[in-house]
DNA sequence: CAGGATCCTGATCGATACTG
DNA sequence: CAGTATCGATCAGGATCCTG
């Protein structure tokens, strides 16, 4: 066998964790901060924090800091992850049928 | 929040498996015995024994037995799980475009 | 405000061996 | 053939406390 793991496997992996999902779609909406994040999905900051990091390791998250007291952190989708808006509407689609 | 999962979230969750994805796409081109998903995915048989499990739960696998011997298990895609593949497919192609 | 560091428990997974 | 049993390693996730 000896298959690598294909990304789709990857990415899936990472979206069945804690929070992707709502994380997501929760961005669909528009760029979010990190307070925000943690009220809609009510996750710890430690899986949040986890959570973005990997979202933004596969390029599906962007985070812009902006350099001010208090600090302020804006988490949003990329091009790539807008991408994945059909796909996420599709399981949703797909959900309403169960 | 107090809120209860979603059924698309434990369904990604275990979408996010090992295996999952593969022995979805495997049935999608008809029903397959265990061997042959064993063959198709490298799973361990433990793993593959406990992912259809979870797929049957979820009731988006069937599983058929004949009374013979050796025995012969047929896994196939129930009418819930063949919804799904559209949504699969929309993740495939999300996938190329990576 | 936006996290990082620790600690800890329970789940998950692979390997291997065995059976109706 | 189609699984189950057992074991050890690894990992994910929550709670709590701390800081630039």
């Amino acid at each position: 066998m000896l298959e690598v793991e294909r990304p789709i496997e990857v990415f899936l992996e990472i979206l069945g964790r804690r929070g992707s999902f709502p994380i997501l779609w929760a961005l669909v909406r528009g760029p979010q901060r990190f307070s925000a994040l943690q009220q809609e999905t009510g996750l710890p900051p430690r899986t949040l924090s986890l959570r973005l990091k990997e979202l933004e390791d596969f390029a599906l998250v962007s985070r812009t800091a902006y350099p001010q007291v208090p600090p302020r952190v804006d988490y949003a989708l990329t091009k790539k992850g807008e991408g994945l808006k059909g796909a996420l509407e599709a399981l949703l689609e797909w959900e309403k049928t169960l």
